[in-house]
DNA sequence: GTCCATGCAAATGATTTGCAGTATC
DNA sequence: GATACTGCAAATCATTTGCATGGAC
């Protein structure tokens, strides 16, 4: 994914915000790397190789402002951090996001798409009166290949 | 809801562990308080009052016990406390729990039954190969309160 | 030139951990 | 009586913040 320099600069003078050099550069390693769910120290380290001289407080500081602008989303995996990703950007209809597929065996994840929520949804409206505006769903069990490979491994154990 | 004391015992005995005063009342604390997802200091602070010498660590260490048991459950609100509640307890199926309502107005966090996340998780399956075994999810908005409060709003608004 | 933004280092705050004393089995 | 558990205080570690300098407009 690309960064259009130019509608990001507009984005922030609407706020009266200025366009930096590290605010680019965290979106861009952001964008350039969707589906990673990087912590404030990835996107960091990521970027510290091409600008030495950029501090951490800045991309923590950065990544804040980033999500109030609504251009990326928060993804919380309860293992001491943070993680941030780059959002739908096209924006299909109101931001509905984050659905994850945790590995418990690997610890890979994934994300989906999936609609099937907006039965779920109008399902809690109606039962009890409360009105949805965005989920966090994540699924927690054994991706293909762990199942796979577990599959096997009790196969060679019948053996 | 209430512990029963011996096999509570019981199953820390399994495990080689000891059971002690602190550990009944903690477990007692969130079995008396269902639907109220409490942080550790909350925990701590309902303790105190009848057990003055108690101490926050042991609060900590015992909240990860229980967890480790199944006899609790995690929640995260990304307010920067890792909250707990009683499981199920019953356990009807195998323990699928997790289900919050939070709401954007007024903070009030309630949680629901849903079982149409089974026919996700069978889609999940048949798409991605990935094998669900537990869930969390949070759908976010108004409740019915803060909805109804927000309709009159408009209401007098329009006159 | 005016503010906003940055870098650095120090502060914060929830959670963890080491250790000597205490309670359970 | 052995061993696990607790309380306290110190340590940890992700994240935040104060402040003087630097950069965008």
């Amino acid at each position: 994914m690309k960064v259009d320099r130019e509608s990001f600069k507009k984005l922030l003078k609407e706020k009266g915000l200025k366009m930096t050099r590290q605010r680019l550069v965290v979106l861009e390693v952001l964008a350039e790397n969707p589906e990673q769910h990087l912590t404030a120290e990835e996107i960091y380290d990521r970027i510290k190789a091409a600008n030495p001289d950029i501090g951490l407080a800045t991309v923590y500081r950065t990544v804040q402002l980033l999500l109030e602008l609504e251009l990326i989303d928060r993804i919380n995996l309860d293992d001491g951090f943070v993680r941030y990703e780059i959002g739908d950007m096209g924006g299909k209809h109101h931001h509905h996001r984050h659905h994850h597929l945790i590995c418990l065996k690997c610890g890979k994840v994934s994300a989906f798409q999936e609609d099937m929520l907006e039965a779920l949804e109008s399902g809690v409206k109606e039962a009890l009166g409360f009105q949805v505006t965005d989920h966090e769903v994540k699924l927690y069990g054994y991706c293909r290949d762990c199942s796979e490979k577990e599959k096997k491994q009790n196969q060679e154990e019948k053996i």
